[in-house]
DNA sequence: TTAGCTCCAGTACAAATGTACGGGTTCTGA
DNA sequence: TCAGAACCCGTACATTTGTACTGGAGCTAA
């Protein structure tokens, strides 16, 4: 795995646009943001350069248009960020994320019953093990 | 709530260890980071003036020593922190986050019993309203 | 064929961040 | 009583980040 730089908070946005996009426009990724007034066609444009200086993307020109494709899985870079964030905000345990984030953010009926499942899925393939 | 600027990396390493030893000199935490040397003691100190400036911490001079307090409430900058997180990464909704953590960060077979619990006490809850 | 869109590369620049040095002061043990 | 430790404040400075403008070139509809 080449170790990339971090992705930074803006880049994040576009790179994740990307991801469901790829390949694209610049113009195709700006027009995707939710209020794409928010941001500057040419600030997309800049994140898009660097994400693929960092190596998190690869561009080719066709004719006069730069087409823009996703390079770096987003399991891998969700993996890094998620991460790094678990080890900078809780020391790198994993479970009181997991509580703030059940308690803390409105998980609905059906989101809850769809954890469950997973976890007594987990479970039982544990212990056939 | 008095809106203060994001916590960066760096700061919420220092914030983390001033939640937990509040209130501490600066020499207090930077011998508590995992690996003093690979921060400089001046570094620390920075970090808290910061931490004070934008409002996440207060000091008061005792004696020479300066003597750091954690403001904000842990909570409440695990909140932002996540929240900020989740809308970047995962365009606002939580379950991608929670699949990706039970699924792939290792979580041991206690931990597991213990989410499932919380589901089922939440689920609970939610039903007898 | 020309005004207007869409693109591109390049450049700009302030603020935030990471990281740290220096000079001065006080405390402390030998 | 003197050398070091431990502190404090201020300052510094390269990088990264957020955000955007510019000038030139091809494309397109009137």
């Amino acid at each position: 795995m080449a170790k990339r730089p971090a992705l930074s908070k803006g880049e994040m946005v576009v790179a994740r646009l990307l991801w469901d996009l790829s390949p694209a426009t610049v113009r195709q990724v700006h027009t995707a943001l939710p209020s794409p007034q928010d941001m500057d066609f040419s600030t997309v444009q800049t994140y898009l350069r660097r994400l693929e200086t960092k190596g998190y993307a690869s561009s080719v020109l066709q004719g006069k248009t730069r087409i823009y494709s996703a390079k770096a899985k987003a399991a891998a870079v969700v993996k890094a960020t998620v991460d790094e964030l678990v080890s900078r905000l809780f020391g790198g345990s994993t479970m009181p994320l997991m509580r703030h984030l059940i308690e803390e953010r409105s998980v609905s009926a059906d989101e809850l019953s769809e954890l469950r499942q997973l976890i007594e899925r987990l479970e039982k393939e544990r212990n056939s093990e």
